[in-house]
DNA sequence: TCGTCATATCGTAATATTACGATATGACGA
DNA sequence: TCGTCATATCGTAATATTACGATATGACGA
């Protein structure tokens, strides 16, 4: 037990950044297929597009997730494989 | 991508319950040491008794961690090694 | 150049979390 | 039985997060 517990701050960022149902299915989307349209999430996650842009802000801040522009659309993608692992390990393995 | 994040739930929950710095800090001291009397976890986490005793409460609704009673103290550990594999990703490997 | 589509950002109300003093509880030794 | 120590719970102010409509931005095709 350390006598500082500020050292966890920055792994606490990134932790509090997955920490909400939505923000799990993004990343675990992204997990499974490499790179998804912001209008297909839109699409199969029915919330106001706003609500959407903002929770992969979140992500993006946290930089667990990159953006790629193509034209008009956006690409997302997980920035990188340790984070899938990370992910997997929480969601098919569980932590009970 | 699912058609509902509500699924999500649960693991967002146990992730919530890690999502704080002083929390991590608390995991990483059990994964070190198998168990540790809250007044041990007071005199070295400077903060009032009431936090911590209120941290603790967060994780032992997320079954994160376990008490045991003996005499008028009480020793906490992890709920299972899972946890330790998994803070070690988080806190050792890092996510980056 | 315009209208439209895709996405981001702003503003904000509702709700949840954090931090901590005050109080409650329950075990122990005198 | 009492006083004390260890811990939990209560109450609450300050702050952060969530959800979402309204608005901004920027690319594209007509």
């Amino acid at each position: 037990m350390d006598s500082s517990y500020k050292q966890y701050e920055p792994a606490a960022e990134i932790i509090k950044a997955m920490a909400h149902p939505m923000r799990l299915c993004i990343l675990k989307g992204l997990s499974d297929q490499e790179s998804v349209r912001v209008s297909e999430m839109t699409s199969c996650l029915s919330v106001p597009q706003s609500t959407l842009s903002q929770q992969l802000s979140i992500l993006r801040r946290a930089k667990l997730i990159v953006s790629e522009h193509h034209g008009k659309y956006v690409e997302y993608k997980l920035a990188n494989q340790k984070i899938a692992k990370f992910l997997d390990k929480l969601l098919k393995e569980g932590l009970y």
